[in-house]
RNA sequence: GGUCCCUUCGUCUAACGGUUAGGACGCCAGGUUCUCAUCCUGGUAACAGGAGUUCGAUUCUCCUAGGGACUACCA
C-alpha cells in the first residue's frame, strides 16, 4: 500500500514454480509447489508456472500437461502459465531462446562472461587428472583469458563453444537465505560453470536468473540442493546490475529407510502414486504442508483454504524431513470418514470395478462403502474390506462359537435368532429396526448380547472381525441374510 | 576429497535464555462395544557429544560426530 511513496512500480508478491518435464509428479515437486502457492496466496501475491525444458535429454513429451492436471487434482492452480498466457511469456524456456542470447550477448559485451572451446574429451581428462590430485574438480579456466582475435578465429575455423560465467578470483560471496540467514562463500571456491550450451541453449543457472529478473519474481522457492550454486546465481544478478528476490532454500525430504533425497527406487515418490492408491489430495496436501512448516497453533488438521489464509515463512524451518507415510494414512483415513457416503462411493467406484464387484444397484453399493468407511485407509482397500459382502467366506463352524458358549448353544440361539428375523418383514429391514428389534428380544428372554449377536454376525460375515450384525444384514438384505443364517 | 546446509521423542514438529521440554502420528494400556474399526481417557518416548558466553543454556558461539546436498554443455 505504501509503493506509491516508494517509486516500486509492483509491490504484488510474485513466486514461480519451475518444474522441469521430465514425468511425473514427484513428491517433492509437489511440495515445491504447495509452498510457492501458499506463499503467494498467504501475501495476496500470485503465482507463476515457467516450463524449464532446457535439457532436451529428459525431457518427456505431455509432461507438463500431465503435470498442471495433477496440481489441479491437488487444488493448485496458477496465474498465469503456458497455459494460461501473462503478460510475462513465453512461459516455455525453449521459446525464450532469444531472449537468453540478448542478455548472454550484453554479460560477453561486457567481460562478465567468456567462450570456452574446450572439448569434452580435454574436460574430461582434466577433471581424471584432478580427482588423482584430490583436488576438487573445476574448470581450469584455460579460455578464460583468449584475446577477442583468438575467440574469433576459433569460430570462424568452425569450433563449437559455451558461454562460461567469470568468477572472482578472489573475496568473499555473502549471500542471504530467508531461512537460514548469512552464508558465505569463498570466490576462489567457485567454478566458471556453464551459463550456454555449445548448442545454444542456456543451462539451469543462467535461465532461472534471467527469467526470475524479467518475470519480476519477488521470491524464490527452490529445494535446497540449490544453495551450492546460490552464489554464483548472485554473482549474476550483479553482473547484470540487478536486485535479486529474495531466496528461500526449501530443507530436502528424505526417504524413510536408507536415507537420502526422495528418490524413486526406495518406494513410491509420485503423486500419481499416491493418487492411484487412493490417497485424497487434501490428505496429501495436509501431509505434506506440515513437512517443514508448522503453524503458530498446535493445528493439525488443515485445509487449503486456511492455509491460504495462515502459511507464513515464519513457520517454515531449514531442516529436512523423513516421509514417513504412517501420518499420511492417517490423514487420508481422517479426510474419508469425512466424507458423505455419496461422495465416498463415488470415489470408491473405479475401485469397486476393478476388484470385478458389480456396482449396478448404486444404493447397495453405498450401504457397502458405509461400512468401509471407518476402516479404510485408502480407496484402493475397498475391495478387500467388502469382499464377504459379496461373496461370503467359508469358515470354520467352530467360528460361530462365542466365549463358552458350546457349538450346540451356538446353534440352538442362532436357530431362534432366524425364526424372530424371519419376523420382521422387508418393509421394517433396516438396521435400526433390526437393532432395536433383536436387542429387545434379546433382553426380554434374558439373554447374553454377546451369546447371540457373535454367532449371528459371524453367520452373516464369515469373519472373525467385521462390522456390526445390523449394518451387514441392512446392507445384505433380508433375502440374503435369512439365506447365510440358514447356511450357518 | 572440496564447499555448503542440517541435528529436540521412532517420525513430523513446538520452544524465539528461566517450561514438570508442548502437540500430532505410531506404539502400549484402559473405557465404550458381540468382534474389528471409529470414538474417549491415559501412558511410552527427545534436547547428538564436548568446550565456552551467561546468575542461568534445548535456545547464543566454537569444536567434534552424524546426516544431507552440490561438485555436468541435468535440473
Amino acid at each position: 500500500m505504501f509503493s506509491f511513496l516508494f517509486g516500486h512500480k509492483n509491490t504484488k508478491p510474485r513466486l514461480r514454480f519451475a518444474p522441469s518435464p521430465t514425468g511425473f509428479l514427484h513428491i517433492g515437486s509437489l511440495r515445491a509447489a504447495l509452498f510457492g502457492y501458499l506463499l503467494a496466496k498467504s501475501q495476496g501475491g500470485d503465482l507463476i508456472l515457467r516450463i524449464e525444458d532446457t535439457d532436451q535429454k529428459r525431457e518427456v513429451t505431455g509432461a507438463t500437461e500431465s503435470l498442471i492436471k495433477v496440481l489441479k487434482i491437488m487444488g493448485l492452480e496458477f496465474d498465469e502459465g503456458p497455459h494460461l498466457g501473462g503478460k510475462y511469456g513465453p512461459y516455455i524456456q525453449t521459446q525464450r531462446l532469444d531472449i537468453y542470447h540478448e542478455y548472454s550477448d550484453k554479460l560477453l559485451a561486457e567481460g562478465k562472461v567468456y567462450r570456452c572451446f574446450c572439448s569434452e574429451e580435454r574436460l574430461t581428462e582434466m577433471r581424471e587428472a584432478q580427482e588423482a590430485k584430490k583436488e576438487a574438480p573445476r574448470y581450469d579456466r584455460l579460455c578464460r583469458d583468449l584475446s577477442v582475435a583468438e575467440a574469433e578465429a576459433k569460430i570462424k575455423a568452425g569450433e563449437k563453444f559455451v558461454i562460461r560465467q567469470k568468477m572472482p578470483l578472489n573475496g568473499e560471496v555473502k549471500v542471504y537465505d530467508e531461512l537460514r540467514g548469512e552464508i558465505i562463500f569463498k570466490a576462489a571456491d567457485l567454478d566458471d560453470h556453464v551459463l550456454i550450451k555449445s548448442a545454444g541453449i542456456p543451462t539451469y543457472q543462467f535461465a532461472n536468473v534471467v527469467d526470475d529478473h524479467l518475470m519480476e519474481i519477488t521470491q524464490v522457492t527452490r529445494g535446497d540442493e540449490w544453495l551450492g550454486s546460490f552464489p554464483k546465481n548472485i554473482l549474476l544478478y550483479r553482473d547484470f546490475g540487478w536486485t535479486p528476490p529474495k531466496f528461500i532454500h526449501m530443507p530436502l525430504i528424505l526417504n524413510k529407510v536408507g536415507g537420502g533425497k526422495l528418490s524413486k527406487r526406495k518406494g513410491d515418490v509420485f503423486v500419481e502414486d499416491y493418487l492411484a492408491k487412493g490417497y485424497l489430495p487434501e490428505a496429501l496436501i495436509n501431509f505434506c504442508v506440515l513437512l517443514g512448516w508448522h503453524p503458530k497453533s498446535d493445528q493439525e488438521i488443515w485445509t487449503l483454504a486456511e492455509l491460504k489464509k495462515e502459511f507464513s515463512l515464519a513457520g517454515m524451518g531449514a531442516s529436512p524431513a523423513i516421509f514417513d507415510t504412517a501420518k499420511l494414512d492417517y490423514y487420508n483415513s481422517y479426510y474419508l470418514r469425512q466424507k458423505s457416503v455419496a461422495e465416498l462411493t463415488k470415489l470408491c467406484l473405479p475401485y469397486l470395478v476393478k476388484a470385478g464387484r458389480d456396482i449396478g444397484d448404486l444404493k447397495r453399493t453405498e450401504k457397502f462403502t458405509a461400512l468401509a468407511q471407518d476402516r479404510l485407509k485408502t480407496l484402493s482397500e475397498i475391495g478387500a474390506t467388502t469382499d464377504f459382502l459379496f461373496e461370503l467366506p467359508a469358515y470354520a463352524p467352530e467360528l460361530l462359537r462365542w466365549k463358552i458358549l458350546t457349538l450346540e448353544e451356538a446353534k440352538i440361539n442362532l436357530a431362534r435368532l432366524k425364526s424372530e428375523l424371519e419376523k420382521i418383514n422387508e418393509g421394517n429391514w433396516t438396521k435400526d429396526r433390526l437393532e432395536k428389534t433383536i436387542l429387545t428380544w434379546i433382553k426380554g428372554i434374558g439373554g447374553q448380547n454377546g451369546d447371540y449377536l457373535w454367532p449371528l454376525r459371524v453367520a452373516l460375515t464369515g469373519l472373525k472381525n467385521s462390522p456390526s450384525p445390523f449394518e451387514v444384514a441392512d446392507a445384505l438384505g433380508r433375502g440374503e441374510s435369512l439365506r447365510r443364517l440358514n447356511l450357518a
